[in-house]
DNA sequence: GTCAACGTCTCG
DNA sequence: CGAGACGTTGAC
């Protein structure tokens, strides 16, 4: 597609969000808060939008919540939502009014750019739900947070100076549920995209609020309508998710088209504006406040948000970098986004002017999930903090606060921590590629599909950044049934947030820094996952396997891994330990491995005797390295009455100087023995190997592969 | 009234 | 501080 093509269905999009429908609002019976709730008046709390790809999806059965739900089997004591459908855009709810004047919203029935006024908005900061129009104070501007619909830090609020977090009720959620870890890598990498980002973050915010603000208060210009160059294109940059907004009702499920804002220097294309950026008031529809900026730490930090661009440092693979390139842009763009200020705030100057940032927003407001909520139920904060950050892949984005602030000191915003998983879309992708005059390309999404097949994930990364419907395609799971991060040696959020948007079968996360709480985050999010490997990462991450379910997991990696001993090893294989009531599982977690590579590991037979009874399904076993196993390891692992006697299928023992000849006459009872690798055992003779051969064939025919490597013949 | 689950509290 | 528990809200 051309960019003008893009910029079509970029206008288009914004349309349909204009369009979208809204949550019927109660009727004035709805409950009405305390009309001086101020500061700390009781939050509303907000519901399913229904819409959502997540909320459209099943549960999934699998996860943590779901399987305390009594449905599944549970106590249901937890009353958690499936992590699958954790609402990416709550609404308040259909009886929420406005407590001015105690009618609920009447977005549906105006025009896009009246909507704002007459939609309810809820100050993330004091918590007041109100009709814009219903507001007294003219003066000052509200900012609105994209990432959360019917959102904003209300004019009062704003000129106030008040900060998300001074203000924020104690309905606000955390995301206490995701890793630490994560969040701490995340904030890192905001930080340090966040640097860059700081006067753009407000920025954006400002420029947004200009446009968004009342109109009838405002102008209209201050919002800058991004000028669409052909040049700007869409690469959708963090950004520019920040300012996207997001559709919060929006199916679409990807959006890709990124407006860059005017004036980034940093990005490679030049800035575009779109023209559209007047429609995207209407976006207003779902705008949402946050504190944006405050990371709720720090009210003044909230000031000099981070730009929303994030310098995160790459992995070294060039792979991880392009996931992470395109995560952040394509999830940018992606991911509701961003923000949008409906008016400049009286911000500090340090802040640059406004600019036109609006247009990313506007952009941005194609994706509804990407609001996706964290788990339990925190998401709000993401979104009231970052967000634009927040983005279904990557966590962190750095997106701009709402609100300027006057110091550019590095963000810390605690909260920025927190993240926004966005499950993955569950609508299907369209067909075809929509062309600009309203047609569609003539070769359909298959075809197109069998060429991404070719692509190297690499490819596939830039491929998600031409367009949307690209990106869309291009994350389709066929394309990413086995994600390679081998080596990489920076696992980033974003990363993580783009595995899980993958719903890889197989991952490999070998040699990797990865954290426990990385990888146990990652997991509880994977329930699809068959192969893991991790080989050479440390005990401690690996030992997230321990409280972590992986039910389907067939192929286990952890060779060399730093640690991991009998002591670990019955930690990883032994069932869990909770009897309480609904902790009914207590079967290994790990007991439907086929495939299990333990070399390099000082394990001995307590470990061998933990495989033999907790892995009935083991197929194939690598040992090779390990220095302990011995012939009478060999003996038990064939011992009658074991059921690794007939699963046995491949053992590897190579570089196993402790076993000796003596090991094949065990291995003659193994019913279904394929493989043997005895190379470079020093008390394995050739000898033996043959006698072996020679001995089996009356049943079945082996040969010798290589020296001391036997394998079957047929 | 029932069911789902949001958002907060509590405990380890 | 994170995970779990649970009162309560919101939808139907």
């Amino acid at each position: 597609m051309d960019v003008l093509t893009k910029f079509l269905l970029f206008f288009s999009l914004q349309q349909r969000e204009a369009n979208r429908p809204k949550p019927k609002m109660g009727t004035s019976a709805a409950v009405k808060l305390p009309s001086n709730r101020s500061a700390s008046g009781a939050r509303r709390r907000r519901t399913r939008c229904r819409k959502c790809e997540a909320c459209l999806r099943t549960e999934c059965g699998e996860c943590h919540f779901c399987k305390d739900m009594k449905k599944f089997g549970g106590p249901g004591r937890m009353k958690q939502s499936c992590i699958m459908r954790q609402c990416i855009a709550p609404v308040l709810p259909h009886t929420a009014v406005c407590v001015v004047c105690g009618e609920a919203g009447k977005e549906d029935t105006l025009e896009e750019e009246d909507k704002f006024n007459v939609m309810l908005m809820e100050c993330s900061i004091c918590n007041e739900i109100v009709h814009p129009n219903c507001l007294k104070v003219k003066d000052a501007s509200g900012v609105v947070n994209d990432e959360l619909p019917n959102c904003w830090e209300c004019p009062k609020c704003n000129y106030a100076g008040k900060t998300g977090k001074q203000k924020r009720g104690p309905g606000f959620k955390y995301a206490s549920n995701l890793p630490g870890s994560l969040l701490k890598e995340q904030k890192a990498v905001k930080e340090e995209g966040e640097a860059t980002s700081t006067s753009t973050a407000k920025r954006k915010p400002e420029g947004d609020d200009i446009s968004r603000h009342r109109p009838e208060e405002r102008e209209p210009l201050h919002r800058h309508p991004p000028v669409l160059t052909p040049s700007t294109l869409p690469r959708p940059r963090p950004e520019d998710k920040l300012r996207k907004k997001r559709k919060l009702f929006d199916d679409d499920e990807e959006e890709d088209f990124s407006v860059r804002k005017k004036g980034k220097a940093d990005e490679p294309l030049p800035p575009l504006k779109t023209p559209v950026l007047d429609s995207d008031q209407s976006h207003c529809s779902s705008p949402q406040a946050g504190p944006s900026s405050e990371g709720g730490s720090e009210p003044q930090e909230k000031g000099p948000r981070p730009k929303a661009r994030r310098k995160r440092r790459l992995p070294n693979k060039e792979l991880s970098k392009a996931l992470n390139q395109e995560i952040q842009k394509t999830e940018d763009c992606l991911a509701n986004e961003n923000r949008q200020p409906l008016k400049v705030e009286p911000e500090s100057e340090n802040e640059e002017p406004k600019r036109g940032f609006r247009i990313g927003s506007d952009l941005g407001g194609e994706r509804p999930h990407l609001r996706t909520k964290e788990m339990n139920g925190t998401p709000w904060e993401l979104r009231h903090f970052y967000p634009s950050q927040i983005t279904p892949l990557g966590f962190n984005r750095s997106s701009p606060g709402t609100r300027p602030l006057p110091p550019r000191s590095p963000p810390k915003c605690v909260q920025m921590e927190r993240h926004v998983i966005r499950p993955p879309p569950i609508s299907p992708p369209p067909d075809r590629l929509p062309l600009v005059d309203g047609k569609t390309h003539a070769v359909q999404r298959e075809v197109w599909m069998k060429l991404f097949g070719h692509f190297t994930h690499k490819e596939l990364c830039v491929c998600m950044r031409v367009c949307k419907t690209w990106n869309r395609w291009c994350c389709d799971k066929r394309l990413w049934t086995n994600i390679d991060l081998n080596r990489c040696k920076s696992i980033t959020p974003l990363m993580l947030s783009g595995i899980i948007r993958r719903q890889p079968l197989s991952l490999d996360l070998s040699w990797t820094n990865i954290s426990k709480k990385q990888l146990s985050w990652l997991i509880n999010r994977l329930p699809g996952l068959r192969v893991l490997l991790l080989s050479g990462c440390s005990w401690v991450a690996v030992s997230a396997l321990c409280t972590s379910s992986c039910p389907l997991l067939r192929t286990l990696d952890v060779q060399w891994v730093e640690g991991l001993k009998d002591a670990q090893m019955r930690d990883l294989l032994s069932p869990p330990t909770d009897n309480r009531p609904g902790q009914l599982d207590n079967r290994c977690k790990l007991r439907n491995i086929l495939d299990l590579r333990l070399a390099g590991l000082d394990i001995t037979d307590a470990s061998l005797r933990l495989i033999i009874r907790h892995m009935p399904l083991l197929s194939r076993l690598d040992l090779s390295y390990c220095n302990h196993i011995n012939d009478h390891s060999v003996n038990l692992l064939t011992a009658a009455g074991t059921t690794t006697r007939d699963s046995l299928t491949e053992i590897n023992l190579s570089v196993c100087n402790r076993v000796t000849d003596h090991s094949l006459t065990f291995f003659k009872r193994c019913g279904s023995i394929c493989h043997i690798d005895l190379r470079y055992c020093k008390q394995v003779t050739k000898m033996a190997c043959e006698q072996f051969i020679a001995e089996m064939s009356v049943s079945v025919q082996f040969g010798l592969k290589e020296d001391k490597l036997l394998q079957k013949l047929s």
